[in-house]
DNA sequence: TGGCTTTTTTACCATTTGGTCAAGTTACGA
DNA sequence: TCGTAACTTGACCAAATGGTAAAAAAGCCA
């Protein structure tokens, strides 16, 4: 297919860009802290600082909003598992792994309970992805895993099920907030998180 | 205050019990399907057989239903970890927390996200009972690990954190079952979950 | 069976909400 | 500076939704 004619996308305009961050920053915060259908166009709206009529010149509709941050969502998501060195030592990339996944639960707690919400609620807009992205990167880590336990370097370990429990413990810190802030208030939560998950998977890993 | 006068709630009649459980049941199906917002009382009268009008009959709204539902869930969801005894083994007690946990993934998915869909969204209507319910019993069982640990009956461990990722690794089963189902087609998920949870409790807690 | 209470339904209402439209207003290249 | 395209808005709409009122139906007991 040639791309002669003039591209699909016409290239956005400085306007564009900038009204189409704005929007999807509301979104992602409005949408977070209600979920899909708890979130309102108004209130989205309102935290862009945008009319609603004008949000929907740039987006056609609330659907297609919530599907462009979950899209955007998945690369920075998987990122931390991307980046495991199969080369590194083993131990220690894992241990990178979990502290890594447990960054991303203090710097994009929003982005973590929009995924959780998701979920949830049955992945309706996300399963292709799941399949497509997701589980082929799943089942190599978990190939380069058992690897890594056949040769000795790691104690035997079903690598798919550390993982889903790696996504467990980290996520969990961003996703159970306010259960958290009741239960240990004051205290910093995510520093007394790594320590213990580190422990917690040094003492599983370790040969 | 004496009790001379009928009681505030005459006795539920025969109906009455009846109905109320069948509302339940389905508001339970619909609220953890689509969360609070998302769930329609037309969807729970259909769900539940009956009219819409009919299930305002006994239920007075539709955040009445919800908050019946979750003032329910913590007593069953609490039973696990208020049955762990004292007086009994250190590790095979925090074992045996960690399989009934799993166990209630297995057995109530719906009530596990029904929870965890109000704790993401902030707990609106939960703040309370985690304060007077869920964080007396947590520090009294904080207490009672750190004593094992002091008695070096299990390894050094950070109490509060264990219970977390208890909480996290468990309930994953249920919350993300979507997306493990995705990842895991076929296979029985729980059967390989309850093996690998022995397994990495058993190494953080072996002294 | 008759009469009273409990339960159920039909019809309806007010509000919220996602989305449209046509008329402005602003930006920007020629 | 002027014209055109890009952007913004106020007014509006239809559907969905939580909830109400009053009448009809069903239970129940003397």
């Amino acid at each position: 297919m040639q791309d002669s004619a003039p591209a699909a996308t016409p290239k956005p305009s400085r306007i564009q860009r900038r009204n189409r961050k704005r929007i999807l920053d509301a979104a992602l915060e409005v949408f977070s802290q209600h979920g899909f259908r708890g979130a309102t166009l108004d209130q989205i709206a309102a935290e862009a600082g945008l009319s609603k009529p004008n949000i929907l010149y740039y987006f056609s509709s609330k659907e297609e909003i919530h599907v462009t941050l979950l899209n955007a969502l998945m690369d920075t998501w998987l990122d931390p598992l991307r980046r495991i060195d199969p080369e590194g030592d083993p131990l220690e990339e894992l241990l990178q792994y979990v502290h890594r996944k447990l960054e991303m639960s203090r710097e994009f707690p929003r982005e973590s309970r929009l995924f959780a919400n998701e979920i949830i609620h049955g992945a309706p807009r996300m399963g292709p992805d799941l399949e497509t992205v997701l589980k082929p990167l799943l089942e190599q880590s978990a190939t380069m895993i058992d690897g890594w336990v056949a040769e000795g370097r790691i104690a035997p370990v079903d690598p798919r099920h550390l993982i889903f429990s790696i996504w467990a413990t980290t996520q969990h810190y961003a996703d159970f907030d306010a259960q958290l802030q009741v239960l240990m208030e004051g205290q910093d939560v995510l520093e007394g998180a790594s320590a213990y998950l580190d422990t917690l998977y040094r003492r599983l890993l370790t040969p």
